[in-house]
DNA sequence: CATTGTTTTAAACGCTGTTTAAAACGATTT
DNA sequence: AAATCGTTTTAAACAGCGTTTAAAACAATG
């Protein structure tokens, strides 16, 4: 046999699919192999670990799915509407791609250092424009002074975190997947309500 | 050699403290068993499985931390302070400790399934009393009607998923571990607020 | 004192991710 | 056209993992 030149992708798409299917810790390399057709070492030749290959995978799929997120954030939008989509669009898009969920928690899960070191994530992140607005509002008297770190953290955890604990929700509320995802659902309207409430003068 | 009969003891402490150094994945069996002082097999013959090991670790952990938790979620306390007792705890709880946040994350990071099949679990969320409180205040006009499963995963979100991206907040905030915790400690008083904030009528 | 059931041991099993060294191949140079 | 060179593919092995096995060592019992 020879080149076929798209080894590399065949490798990577098996890899993602089954990821997909039983999480990376579950998917051997000699299964990936198997999948993608080709020999076993190739999976270390072209991605030196499978650490690398997953990280390859994560990466791809956050810059596929933070674009918007990201323009969203460094927006010009009034800062409740700019919540609202924010929010809107996050759950969504992890709605949407339950293998993000999963990586996130891989990750999340590994880190004990390594997680800024993945650019995709750090970009993910850049919240100065957001953090001058916050500031801009209070100084202007629209919106009760808050601490902007606090503050976007309060909006990742009400995002994110009921993703995480998914199973322990349909658990104590008997519920479905698809309860759930409506659940989920009417969290993108809670979601901006709550975190603009706590803005407000009192 | 012969019994000495604390030998699951030995193993169970040294797989405690290992499992806290460097995460259960890191950990092999072959480690505990040497730091334990014992034979490789007798993990597997006190415990079955590492699994399993980890399991009993974590339900003893859990036990030990909950106790109080419970309480002051099924207590008589007045809605707000009740509120604001419960995440101060909670938060307190898990800063010191951190093998509780790891293990926490380890459990959300495998269950395809398996969560309220640990007991520790289940009972830690039994919101049956807290549930009837927010629906009786609501109807007493005294807080705003709200669905009580989306505030407890509120209140979830808020206490617990800073401590899962703990790295994330330290490399964008270029903080130590110590600034970190500080800003755990703000969170005491911010979580509550924002909390009851959402129950107030506007 | 022999027997029985429990505990400990050394060795192996089947799996994992990874490395090795040689083979096969395509493209380039002579 | 043949030889050379760098890339790609292969089969085999390696070291590590969690786990199992079967025999040995031991303590308690009849």
């Amino acid at each position: 046999m020879a080149k076929s030149r798209n080894t590399e992708q065949k490798i990577f798409d098996a890899a993602t699919e089954l990821f997909l299917e039983k999480g990376v810790d579950r998917t051997s390399v000699r299964e990936i192999a198997t999948k993608a057709g080709i020999n076993l070492a190739l999976m270390n030749y072209y991605f030196r670990s499978k650490e690398n290959l997953f990280d390859a995978i994560f990466t791809q799929l956050v810059k596929k799915n933070s674009e918007e997120l990201i323009r969203i954030l460094n927006s010009e939008l009034e800062l409740e509407e700019k919540i609202r989509q924010y929010v809107y669009v996050y759950i969504d898009m992890l709605s949407e791609n339950p293998l993000l969920v999963s990586f996130v928690m891989a990750i999340l899960h590994r880190s004990r250092e390594r997680i800024t070191e993945m650019k995709a994530i750090s970009n993910l992140y850049a919240t100065d424009q957001f953090t001058k607005q916050l500031i801009d509002e209070a100084k202007k008297g629209n919106i009760r002074r808050t601490d902007p770190t606090h503050f976007f953290v309060d909006m990742l955890s009400l995002i994110a975190f009921p993703f995480a604990i998914k199973m322990l929700v349909m658990d104590k509320n008997n519920i479905t997947e698809e309860e759930f995802m409506l659940f989920i659902q009417e969290r993108k309207a809670r979601v901006p309500e709550m975190l603009i409430d706590s803005l407000r003068h009192r």
